[in-house]
DNA sequence: GCATATTTGTCCGTATGTATA
DNA sequence: CTATACATACGGACAAATATG
C-alpha cells in the first residue's frame, strides 16, 4: 500500500482542521513517530505540502505550518478574483457545476438555520470550488484548491470564526441567481464585489489581531 | 548550501531543454548517481516536480517525464486564457511589467532577424510571463510558470519547432501596442485570439504526429 | 503461468552543518 | 563560548511490487 499520498491527505486534514496551528514547527521525528512512518517518507510529504503552500520550508530550520501575513492574504485574493471571476464570466449556460453551486447554497441555508457554522464554512468552500469547476479545467481547480487551503490557514491564524461567513451565504445565492437568470458578466461582477468585501473582512481581522 | 532546490532547478533545466524526453522513465539509481545525490534526496525532488506537473509518479512503477496528451494541451490553454486574459484586462496603466513585455518583443524581433529561433521561443515565454507579472501576484506567476513549463513538454513531444513561433512575434507586438495605446480590454481580446490560434497550431501538430 | 532480476518503498544509523540555550 | 538539540544529506539494508526471461 502507498503511505505517501494518504500521508499528504492526513497532514492536510490536520492543517485545515487547525490541529497544527499556523506558524507551528513540525518536528520530523515527532510527526514521523506519530504517523508511524520514517523521516524520509515524511520529508517527501513535506515537499508536496511545501509546493502547495501549506507549509514553509526554511533551509536548516525545518518545516513549519504556513502563516500567511497580510500581503499573502492580498495575493490570495488577487488570485481568487482573477480565477473565480474569469471562470464565471466565461462560463457556459447549463453547466453541471451550477447544480453543485445550487446544492452548496441550499445546504448552507439549512446549516445556517441550524447554527452549524463549521458546516457553513465548509459549504462556502464547496460553492467557490464549484464556481471554478465551471472552467472544466483540472489544473485550474487544483491550483485554486491550494489557494483556498492556504486561505483557510489565514482564517485560523487570526481566528476568523466560521459564523462570520453567515452574511456570505446570501451573497453566494445572489451570485448563483445572477448566473442562472441574468448574465455571466453580471454574476462575475457580483462575485468580484463579494470577494472585495470578504478580503476587507479578513484584513480587518488581521489588523485587530495586530498581525502584519 | 541547499542541494535540494538546486537539484529541482537542474532537473527542470534538463526537462525544458528536452534532454529528458516526455514519457522517458527516470531511474532513481541512475539519476542519483548522475547528479551525485542520494536516492532519498532525488525522491524529494521528484515530489516537487510531480506537484508542478512536470513528472508523473506512478506508485511502485517509478517516475517518468510528463507526456501531455491533447486533453492536457486543451486544459493548459484553458488556464492560459483565464489567467493571461484576466490579468491583462485588469492591468493598470504604466505597470513596470510593460517594460519587460516591450523588451521581450524588441529582442525577439532581433533574434528572429538573426534566425535564432531557440531564442525567439525563450523570449516568447518571457513575454507571456511578463503579461502575468502585471497581476503583481506571486502565486499566479508561480502557477502560470508551472503551466508554461508543462506546455514546453508538449512542444517537445510533438516536435513543435521553435521557428514556428515566428508569426507570434508580431502578435505579441500587437498585444503590447493595444495595451499601451488602446485599452486593456482590447489587448485582452487580441491575446485571447492569439491563444486560440496558438492552441490550434499545437493541436494540429498532435494530430499530424498521431498522438492522442 | 512461473521463476528470476530489477526497481521502488521504506527504514535505520550516522556524519555534518546550523541555530538555540 | 560551549554545549545541546535539531535538521540535512548520505549510504546501506531489506521488503514489496514490478518487469523480464
Amino acid at each position: 500500500m502507498n503511505h505517501e499520498s494518504s500521508l499528504v491527505n492526513q497532514l492536510t486534514g490536520r492543517l485545515i482542521a487547525g490541529e497544527l496551528r499556523p506558524g507551528a514547527r513540525l518536528s520530523e521525528a515527532a510527526l514521523a513517530k506519530e504517523f508511524d512512518v520514517s523521516r524520509n517518507t515524511l520529508r517527501e510529504a513535506f515537499r508536496v505540502l511545501g509546493e502547495q503552500g501549506l507549509v514553509n520550508h526554511i533551509p536548516h530550520r525545518g518545516v513549519s505550518v504556513a502563516s500567511p501575513n497580510t500581503s499573502d492574504v492580498i495575493d490570495i485574493y488577487r488570485v481568487r478574483r482573477h480565477i473565480e471571476c474569469s471562470v464565471l464570466e466565461n462560463a457556459p449556460n447549463n453547466h453541471p457545476g451550477a447544480e453543485q453551486m445550487r446544492r452548496a447554497v441550499e445546504t448552507a441555508h439549512s446549516a445556517a438555520a441550524a447554527d452549524d457554522w463549521l458546516q457553513v464554512g465548509t459549504l462556502n468552500m464547496s460553492f467557490h470550488n464549484a464556481v471554478v469547476s465551471l472552467s472544466d479545467s483540472s489544473r485550474l481547480m487544483r491550483s485554486f484548491g491550494n489557494v483556498l487551503a492556504e486561505l483557510r490557514l489565514a482564517f485560523l491564524k487570526v481566528e476568523v470564526l466560521d459564523f462570520l461567513h453567515a452574511p456570505f451565504v446570501e451573497r453566494n445565492q445572489e451570485v448563483l441567481d445572477a448566473y442562472l437568470n441574468e448574465s455571466p458578466r453580471e454574476a462575475a461582477a457580483k462575485l468580484g464585489a463579494y470577494l472585495g468585501d470578504s478580503e476587507r473582512q479578513v484584513l480587518g481581522a488581521y489588523a485587530r489581531a495586530g498581525q502584519d
